[in-house]
DNA sequence: TGTTAACACGAAAACGTTTTCGTTAAGGAT
DNA sequence: ATCCTTAACGAAAACGTTTTCGTGTTAACA
């Protein structure tokens, strides 16, 4: 087992000094062709590779970027980390990656830990129960610290960054638009709790679009699901609940839901309580993960371009690291939303 | 924007030496309990943090687990990341992917990237196209550089390292044993190609089970995909071989699948011929992922337990960094497979 | 012969820690 | 008055780089 070897033992072996080995290796032309080539094939033969900490160190960065998101096990996460992971690598950076589980105490932890010299700037989606308690005291000092940060998907206009979005609201709108366009006289709307922010855009999209077609918005077409039965064992109560919405409502000829998971649950509930989906039933979910296109049918989405949401917050954060002068001018990206249209919509 | 401070800002602010304040921080009996309560009230009035890079260069360990793995956007292997993260994080260590792509000089390229001083050890996943290329010297030189490695799920005898795989033979067996029970007389397979070890073992399970219960294996029963038709965008391609298999076979009363989007197109395929499901054709696809269980009717799978694979997989690899003499003798576990039943089997 | 310039290289600082090994002064023992 | 111990602190090395600033040698030139 040979271990990695330094320009110390290259300079001892050479009998030269480190920095004329450091100088050879980067062809200074201080040092001598001939002296350049012994050490370059030295280095060669012995596998010479630089130490990534000593340049850290050095150079005071790291060329490493800090993801912090709620939870890795989720499509949209995922794949914003693919795009992330994609444009870092190409500009020479590495990827570091948190799980903030969505709790609170762990996004700090998770942040203190990074912070302290690891990598040179955050990219991150903020976890429910921080949004719950509205504090965002970790993200400004971080920032105050000189370490840029960029946010997106959940954001909040607290914390003064780079942010990367989904126009929620649009999209919503959209989708919504869409079903009345079909012929959705009753549409329902199946969120989250408002604190959430993408749902409280959402649930915002649904009601502007109604509004703007004349359509009087129905407290009992929506349906709030409180979060706690969004996880995967809860299914039977999350349609328990979808199916009190249906009972209580028998006109329901079209439903907009904030993810895949409500939609797809609408879509069980309503084939159970014998309509035909799309000719009874429209239904439109937001987030374009792998469920919809694989369901029965396949379901007509909203698609939020997480992989591109990635790419962009990766090159908003480099472009900072790498500016010659700091910029107080923070961005928001919108990223534009796409209907996928699939068999559950006419 | 305050800089972050370092022992030497605190030291020449207080008017001692650099030791004295870092022994104060650390309660040293070499240093008075005045001096010592003036350092630590000043370092949490300016929020000190020990430098983590220079505390990696000091003690030449990062206190970081280097990830890769060929696809991140997969359940699997974000099921495994998140077990990894949590064993990690509950001893004090932080993560690191880098995605291979299934590529052969991702992957290479990545592992020198994180080999360099950015890590401590490895734990991955092997790429098809370096499996197909059976080239592993990147592996073998990272370890004999000193850098352990382990290895999940897919893994190669050449290497010599740790390893946790799931029992893919045996979980394969069992489940077209189930479809036998069942009362199955031709069950077909749908399975990769041989190179990649998984579907090879599951395959030989196929083949196990029929030989135990007295059923000849037929070759028109056996389809093997190429692998380029796994991708998202050539669904269409899947489901014509697919429905090829059926039509060549009017007799196929059970299906299994090394996948979930195999099992969930096999269902599609069945669907559209006519036939029904469980009743008569019945599915079992391996790997317990998200599509199986909302998929109509819902999957019966073979289970993986890859969030434990990850946690076991972190636990030997920081069991091994830390251990005080290095153990020569590398384990490989093997982590049980269940059979989840759901409505695609009687 | 003396001055200068080019060449080839080395010493040392710096990044931020921790730790070993002094060093100084005070105080007690003899 | 001398010796020894102890308390409290500082200097310096080490981790592995890069880079600035010497420094010595040689050759060219007046």
């Amino acid at each position: 087992m040979k271990r990695k070897v330094t320009l110390k033992q290259i300079a001892k072996e050479l009998d030269v000094s480190i920095s004329t080995v450091s100088k050879a290796l980067r062809n200074s032309k201080e040092i001598s062709e001939d002296t350049c080539n012994k050490v370059q094939a030295f280095a060669k033969l012995y596998n010479y590779r630089p130490n990534n900490i000593a340049l850290s160190l050095k150079n005071r960065k790291t060329k490493t970027i800090g993801i912090i998101i709620p939870e890795i096990v989720h499509h949209f996460f995922s794949k914003v980390i693919r795009g992330i992971e994609l444009v870092a690598n190409k500009r020479g950076y590495n990827v570091i990656v948190g799980l903030s589980n969505e709790s609170f105490s762990k996004e700090v932890i998770n942040m203190e830990m990074l912070a302290n010299g690891s990598i040179d700037g955050f990219i991150l989606s903020i976890s429910k129960e921080t949004l719950l308690q509205q504090d965002y005291h970790h993200f400004n000092e971080t920032i105050n610290q000189g370490m840029p940060i960029v946010m997106f998907d959940r954001v909040v206009n607290e914390v003064n960054c780079d942010k990367v979005i989904v126009d929620d609201l649009l999209g919503s709108k959209n989708a919504v638009k869409k079903l009345i366009d079909n012929g959705c006289k009753n549409i329902a709307l199946i969120t989250t709790k408002d604190y959430v922010s993408v749902g409280r855009l959402r649930t915002q999209g649904y009601l502007e679009a109604l509004e703007e077609n004349k359509l009087e918005p129905q407290s009992n077409l929506i349906l709030k699901i409180v979060e706690e039965l969004d996880s995967e064992d809860h299914l039977e109560d999350l349609e328990a609940e979808i199916e009190g919405l249906f009972r209580g409502n028998s006109k329901i000829d079209g439903v907009f839901t904030v993810n895949e998971l409500y939609a797809l649950t609408a879509m069980k509930v309503a084939r159970k309580l014998g309509k035909n989906i799309p000719e009874d039933v429209q239904i439109i979910g937001f987030t374009d993960g792998v469920l919809s296109k694989h369901a029965t049918p396949s379901l007509t989405t909203v698609r939020q371009h997480a992989q591109q949401m990635g790419e962009k917050a990766a090159e908003l954060l480099i472009n900072r690291l790498e500016a010659e002068e700091d910029d107080e001018h923070y961005k928001t990206v919108v990223i534009e939303t796409k209907i996928i249209e699939r068999n559950s919509t006419k």
